[in-house]
DNA sequence: TCTATTTGACCCCT
DNA sequence: AGGGGTCAAATAGA
């Protein structure tokens, strides 16, 4: 069927663009940095690209009777679709597919926060055992992007606070809305996941802010990424100077008792005017642990306000422990990728 | 009127 | 068997 040869097409370009992005991370990184870490993120991109075209076939594929003619994507979740599609008219509620072993990231706060993305609740649970029920979130782009991401939100503990969020899934979506969020500091990340596909994956963090006060609805942004190859390796990086738009996007609403422990951002017109700045051991240094190999103009597709800016870092080393206060981010998603 | 949340129903999986 | 994840009608809010 024609559904098949595209998605056929899709999934031969996607192995074709990983094979590259393997070939470019086995090239001797000092002999031609300046093209080979650039190329290596644009093939990151490339990936993106396949993935999420793939993902929203996927998607579209559930809906209708083609769905078992289409063939199975490897790196995709298939979450929640029936195996036996009903008619329309039929209540299909509770008609779904479980995840079996779907990555999952896990994190307990001392509060509440918005980590970049915008979700939509669906369902809340009373958990045995638990005090306090589970609330199940989706990503508002999950029909319209085919995007699969879902993340649980429960309160574990009164007093102190603690929260424990649960990441299932990768978003595939873009990220369209503001992209200064709220501030964290991160020590600890741990991860429940058994599924290795990504370590080779390069990570990139995107770090925006404001730099134009004079017209807050529609503030001139310049972006920060820090993108590192080798997942395995951690460096200190510091943020500082952080501005903060309060009107970002997130979640719109949690329930009364979680929205109302929600960290805010601090509002941006008593903030500074400079940007954030990533800083490395030493910039300049050859032996720094961070690398920068791009600077700007570089674009970020949809993630990338009008006129941003952008350095890209490249890490190498593996000798540092790393904590963060981060202000500010774009795509937040990917940092639970990192293996502390 | 439109969009998001609430909540009971439904069904998968252990 | 029943806990847990999701659906979707009902409801709330902008």
């Amino acid at each position: 069927s024609d559904w098949q040869r595209v998605i056929g097409e899709l999934s031969r370009g996607r192995e074709v663009a990983d094979q590259l992005r393997l070939m470019l991370r086995q090239s001797p990184i000092d002999s031609s940095a300046t093209l080979v870490l650039p190329a290596q993120g644009l093939v990151s991109k490339i990936l993106e690209t396949f993935t999420h075209s793939l993902s929203i076939l996927s998607a579209a594929a559930a809906d209708s009777d083609e769905v078992s003619q289409l063939p199975p994507l490897k790196s995709e979740d298939s979450g929640e679709s029936c195996k036996t599609p009903p008619p329309p008219t039929k209540d299909r509620r509770g008609c779904y597919k479980r995840r079996r072993s779907s990555e999952t990231r896990t994190k307990d706060t001392a509060s509440l926060f918005e980590d970049g993305h915008a979700w939509r609740k669906y369902g809340q649970k009373d958990i045995l055992n638990a005090k306090h029920p589970r609330n199940y979130f989706r990503c508002t782009h999950k029909y319209d992007q085919g995007c699969q991401a879902t993340k649980q939100v429960q309160k574990i503990e009164d007093d102190p606070p603690l929260f424990r969020t649960t990441y299932h899934g990768h978003h595939t979506c873009k990220n369209l809305f503001n992209p200064i969020i709220s501030h964290h500091h991160i020590n600890n990340i741990t991860m429940d996941d058994n599924d290795n596909d990504n370590d080779n994956s390069p990570i990139m963090w995107s770090f925006a802010t404001t730099t134009s006060h004079s017209d807050v609805s529609h503030p001139k942004s310049t972006t920060t990424c820090v993108l590192i190859n080798d997942s395995s390796c951690t460096a200190d990086v510091h943020i500082n100077n952080a501005d903060a738009d309060a009107d970002a996007g997130g979640v719109k609403q949690e329930n009364k008792e979680l929205e109302s422990q929600m960290i805010k951002p601090p509002p941006s017109s008593s903030s500074s005017s400079h940007d954030y700045f990533v800083c490395p051991d030493d910039h300049d240094d050859e032996t720094s642990s961070l690398k920068k190999f791009k600077s700007a103009p570089y674009e970020l597709g949809a993630f990338s306000p009008a006129g941003s800016n952008s350095d890209v870092y490249s890490c190498t080393e593996s000798t540092h422990s790393m904590e963060m206060d981060i202000i500010s981010m774009a795509v937040f998603d990917d940092f639970f990728d990192f293996k502390s």
